[in-house]
DNA sequence: CATATTTCTTCACTTAAGTGAACAAGTGAT
DNA sequence: ATCACTTGTTCACTTAAGTGAAGAAATATG
């Protein structure tokens, strides 16, 4: 399992044996049950996430219905918005499947950086690199139609149309599970 | 006009008086007319902008339409997706209004870089800035309509409605310029 | 195993956006 | 002053998404 955290670190840097126990040793590590709600509306936190094997869902709840803007696969990290305001949170963020996820907060990552300045480098790249896909995926969503985004997904994404439930993904599309439910339909008769 | 930039700057930094005119020295200023197309699809670039006075636009063109993702007005930055990734634009930089901008390239901002450490912290800061904004816009962009957009507009950037064209602003909507003009007539009725 | 709950689809009807066309007002250039 | 072009509005019609309800299918839960 950790092989996941450490394939992904390589990528940005590279590690000695020693670091790694080190990280290891902060004991980060935590499974956590398909639907545990992690982070509430209104709740102050420090926490941030890495997907180690899972999924998780931010969505925001407005005049009574869920809506889902973003998942979190294997290998994805959420840092909440309300960390780095350190303002309530405005939307909540669960389990969407059985899910083992490294969760660490300011503190702890002061520690790891001033420990290791190279983790300081993987943070900057890591953010430049997510403003830049952000950007992409931001301009994507507004130059589609909802149908676009659903066919989007199924090239981009396809594990995420079988693991998490319609309505999720409806919401997540920006419109109602009738909709997603009718759009699938209608692509399906053309494709026959 | 440089004050803008140097008010920008002492947000995030304090300059000494030598620091700002190593920068005035580098003659970064341009005066740009409206309509000047900035940056071309399947054009490379080195450059990025920051806007000093007036307003500039991001759009694609899919089937033959613009549709415009961003607008960038006084006091903000950007830098395009293809010089980060160093692959050819997948869409057009223009001018709405006459503009003066600050157009830099890698190699000036290294430069800078190195003689004044202070700018790489401003841009980690920056960076990060912007990414928290970008995912708070994508978000209240994801769970509203189109009406709710237009009167989010109308919150936060009133100036925008005034000095952009209606078909971009209804592009950047997700909109057609005939379901913007509908839009409009609605709001009013109801104040009515 | 039976029951409850969640998840997904279907249907009839409403609402809002897309389309194509026509027209008026404003802007610029010659 | 005229003509072309851009910009914004309106209209009739089409298409797709929202709504509320009903029911089937799949998943939990006792």
């Amino acid at each position: 399992m950790q092989n996941i955290l450490f394939d992904f670190i390589s990528k940005y840097v590279s590690l000695t044996e020693d670091e790694k126990n080190a990280i290891l040793s902060l004991d980060l590590f935590r499974s956590v049950k398909k639907g545990t709600t992690l982070l509430k509306e209104g709740q102050k936190s420090q926490d941030f996430y890495f997907v180690l094997k899972g999924c998780i869902r931010k969505y925001y709840i407005i005049d009574g219905e869920e809506k889902t803007t973003a998942f979190y696969t294997e290998m994805e990290a959420l840092t909440p918005h309300c960390v780095i305001s350190k303002t309530p949170s405005e939307y909540f963020i669960s389990c969407v499947e059985d899910s083992i996820l490294l969760v660490s907060n300011s503190d702890m990552s002061d520690e790891v950086n001033s420990k290791f300045p190279k983790f300081e480098i993987m943070c900057r790249i890591l953010s430049e690199e997510l403003l830049a896909k952000q950007q992409i995926n931001f301009d994507e969503f507004k130059t589609s139609s909802p149908e676009q985004r659903y066919l989007n997904l199924l090239q981009n994404r396809p594990d995420l149309i079988q693991r998490v439930p319609q309505h999720q993904l409806a919401s997540y599309l920006g419109i109602k599970p009738q909709s997603l439910s009718r759009l699938r339909a209608r692509i399906l008769e053309k494709k026959i």
